[in-house]
DNA sequence: TACTGAGATAAGAATGATTCTTAACTAGGA
DNA sequence: TCCTAGTTAAGAATCATTCTTATCTCAGTA
């Protein structure tokens, strides 16, 4: 979901059966700009603000939960604090630093693979799995270098 | 961690260095009374509001923070809301109902190994990872009944 | 056992995040 | 173009959490 004219923008909320506001757009528009930082509504906020003086924090926090609510996006689970989206809907999973607060997704299709076989030979009653992830929780070992994930030859 | 008495917890809270009060005391008999159920703050203020009527709630989140840094309880990453807290700190993993915000824990052994057999492959680089754990998302079929999870013969 | 100081607590104010309310506005179909 | 259901701006209200400060208590020591 990577640079979307605002033309492709307008449809895919028209499929979702939502009118095709400015709002909607921008914030739309926003957060997949923010793609990968799992932005809080304030951050999104404060991201189209320049470009939309007139727009309120209180519709930023409405769509993104109109947002969610249609799947456009992800709600990420995260330590306290506020709530963060994610504009990637994919399978994924997330690394947390309980330091800094980021939060760094990783995806992995070894990793889903060998999730989904296991999930087949269980069975949760009562529960439909909507999606399932992985955290690693931890703290970055120096504070303004990047994480990243390797595989090793062993 | 379960039906501790007061002398034992008394002890445990020495143990981590902390000073063993009436206050901390009440909170973590709370919170172990109510494992499973991975209350908030205010769940476990009216826990044991009754019992001790001059407790202020201030004193609850910190405890409850006090708790989680010296490893004696386990934050439970949640969407949003309010934080929750967990008195069971072995790896475990996590399901999530979206419609009631129900969290049930789950247990798989298989799935530990499975994934630190993974992870084993993998290089966090950066990161010192702290532990990690699943989540499975979705919903309950039926609100009122339980959620489990069973392993099934292919 | 009484004394003492470091650390803990109660109470409530302050802050931060989110939701609610309501009147005005607008997208998009007739 | 007109109409209306759905959307928005603005700010009040609510909820969760943290902060502040004066008071209190645990636990080690005389």
């Amino acid at each position: 979901m990577q640079h979307l004219t605002r033309d492709e923008i307008r449809q895919s909320l028209t499929e979702c059966g939502l009118k095709a506001t400015q709002q909607r757009i921008v914030v739309l528009e926003a957060v997949t700009e923010l793609h990968g930082s799992h932005p809080t509504a304030e951050d999104v906020f404060q991201r189209l603000r320049p470009a939309n003086p007139t727009i309120s924090l209180g519709t930023v926090y409405k769509t993104l939960d109109t947002f969610t609510e249609t799947g456009m996006l992800r709600r990420v689970v995260s330590e306290g604090g506020s709530k963060r989206y994610d504009s990637n809907t994919m399978t994924h999973s997330h690394i947390y630093c309980s330091k800094t607060k980021e939060i760094v997704d990783f995806e992995d299709k070894e990793l889903e693979q060998l999730l989904i076989r296991f999930f087949s030979e269980r069975q949760v009653e009562n529960f439909e799995i909507k999606g399932f992830s992985i955290q690693l929780t931890g703290c970055k070992v120096e504070p303004d270098k990047k994480i990243s994930i390797t595989k090793v030859s062993k």
